[in-house]
DNA sequence: CTCGAACCTGCCCTTGACGTCAACTTCTAC
DNA sequence: GTAGAAGTTGACGTCAAGGGCAGGTTCGAG
């Protein structure tokens, strides 16, 4: 497929697309006259890049880190260096904090929420109109 | 106490307690010849504005959401309007989001490491300490 | 063959939370 | 009163993941 539809797949903008590329995250085929050309496989391996960069990890990471995920199809082609394994060891505990951090975060919130919901003296002009529990 | 001393207590460089207050996050009283004077409730709240930054909100959401937390000792001195609410309930669903992300991400980095440390060769320095389950 | 959609490679711009330097003032210990 | 630490404002730099535009090329249906 070309870079429009695996966008459109993706759901991921074709800018992207072509910065992972430069990032060495994504490689493409390409068509005798210069179009990128991408598998199937592309889909898969796009939503996980923007997975990882989800979680904090920068462009270099990830490009170490793919190889040595196990593919859909089954076996990691590479296997972490010890070095790597230190930096994703970090990375691992960092986002450990995070969802902790973020945990805490998202009860502020809720109760915040709940707070205005239930509240009280809603002050001038108040119509409340989000329901606790759902978006 | 003034910038150095907060800076060094709550973990946070000076100039983003600056820059902090330029978003009105946090208000100083000033000494006589200008200086920053904080309060003890300083440190707990650049902690605060330090773990919603972690949850990805902005400054200008965190400088709404703030008065409408309730502080250490009690009561929030302000409660949510109808469209913060509306704000505050998509950060919520956003993080939630990310918390489901990161726990995949997490879930992939424990098993690169896992693989690579059973694996074979473990060289020197270190030799992972982590257990798969906990941070 | 032709025309518009889709794609290509640069290249500069943006955003946000700071880092950093400069030039100056204030505070404090002696 | 004086040195030097600590503080002040202001302005510019940074970094990373893209956005967006310009100017040109390729694709593919008719």
């Amino acid at each position: 497929m070309r870079i429009g539809e695996l966008a459109r797949r993706s759901g991921v903008s074709e800018r992207s697309l072509r910065y992972y590329e430069t990032q060495e995250l994504l490689r493409a085929e390409r068509t005798p006259g210069g179009h990128r050309d991408y598998g199937e496989w592309a889909v898969d391996r796009v939503v996980r890049i923007q997975t990882l960069y989800a979680a904090g990890l920068n462009s270099r990471k990830i490009a170490q880190l793919l190889p040595c995920m196990r593919d859909t199809d089954g076996r990691p082609s590479e296997v972490a260096t010890p070095q790597l394994v230190d930096e994703l060891t970090a990375e691992r505990d960092r986002i450990n904090r995070l969802i902790a951090d973020l945990v805490r975060s998202r009860d502020v919130l809720d109760e915040v929420i709940d707070t205005a919901s239930h509240g009280a003296d809603a002050p001038a002009g108040r119509a409340v109109a989000a329901p606790t529990g759902s978006a």
